[in-house]
DNA sequence: AAGTGCTGCAACCGCAGACGG
DNA sequence: CCCGTCTGCGGTTGCAGCACT
């Protein structure tokens, strides 16, 4: 199908969804139609090189007004994408480190899906490297642990993996990242989502609270080595090798009571000052603390 | 050597929220 | 407050390169 054609089906989609204004919809109507003559695609090192001139001649301003004054025939939207995932020249480029990882699947854990708040921890990598890695390393390796179904052994670089390895892979169970609620869901569930521990011996060593643990790792300044595969990591490193596993009451010794959560908040304040994420539902578990205390 | 399937990553798309007039 | 426009986010797609048959 030629992409006029293709036009011709998004403009009656646009039309069919009735959810805009008319000059909104004329608006991505005219968008669309200006698409068609834009360039798409791979970019080529010519481009690079304009939008990277122009942005350090100019500055970032206006995405959509960008391209024309640069010589690009490219939307706004596809140089910021550049931008923002390949040209800035503070971008980590390269396979992930293990602490990276760790971050990752712990942020993940506790986050959702959240890849750009994830990449605001994890300086030079991007929310699309991040979501990519998470994608293609990370998830498969959960679902593949998750089913019975036929285990494919991740791919590793210049080592073979042992029929035995293999089996210890497929054995550890890992849990689907919980659904981080909002403040409204978790006033009417009246639960706390239980803060996962991902590596125990991590937690379990140095502080008390996850949250310190959390925001240690934050600090985490030195990258020593970095790993080809998530396959590979897990070999090194037993203990990250996915046996995941929720912070449980007996984790910590004893039941952990909603207010016991909060008690623990209130004990380490400074942890939701390092560490801002998800900020909001922890204010709603201080907020709580207040009330209870009232 | 050719065909096929798989993987990883760059790029696209639609949507929602922010912003400004 | 409303409306139009812009920006950023997350899900998804497409493709190049590699491995395998």
């Amino acid at each position: 199908m030629t992409r006029a054609a293709v036009w011709c089906f998004k403009v009656e989609d646009v039309k069919s969804r009735n959810r805009f204004s008319r000059p909104e919809t004329m608006r991505r109507i005219s968008q669309q139609y200006q698409n068609l003559f834009l360039k798409r695609g791979t970019w080529d090192p010519d481009e690079d090189q304009k939008l990277r001139a122009y942005i350090k001649r100019h500055g970032i301003r206006n995405w959509n007004e960008m391209p024309k004054a640069a010589g690009l025939l490219r939307s706004g939207k596809s140089c910021r994408l550049r931008w923002m995932n390949y040209l800035r020249p503070d971008i980590k480029r390269g396979s992930f480190s293990k602490e990276e990882v760790q971050t990752i699947i712990k942020l993940q854990e506790m986050l959702g899906n959240r890849w750009s708040t994830i990449s605001a921890k994890l300086p030079g990598r991007t929310d699309n490297d991040i979501k990519n890695f998470w994608n293609t390393h990370v998830r498969n390796r959960f679902n593949n642990n998750i089913s019975n179904t036929t285990v494919q052994a991740p791919k590793l670089q210049g080592m073979q993996t042992s029929e035995e390895e293999f089996k210890q892979r497929k054995s550890s169970a890992i849990p689907t990242a919980p659904k981080v609620l909002n403040s409204e869901e978790y006033s009417s569930k009246g639960t706390l989502p239980m803060l996962p521990v991902l590596f125990s011996d991590n937690f379990s060593s140095s502080s008390s609270s996850p949250l310190n643990d959390i925001n240690e790792n934050m600090r985490m300044e030195e990258n020593d080595g970095s790993f080809e595969s998530f396959a590979e990591l897990s070999l090194l490193d037993q203990p990250l090798s996915m046996e995941a596993k929720k912070c449980n009451a007996e984790d910590y010794g004893e039941a952990y009571t909603d207010e016991m959560w909060v008690q623990e908040l209130l004990n380490y304040p400074n942890a939701s000052h390092n560490f801002d994420v998800g900020q909001e539902f922890w204010m709603n578990c201080l907020m709580q603390a207040q009330l209870l205390g009232n």
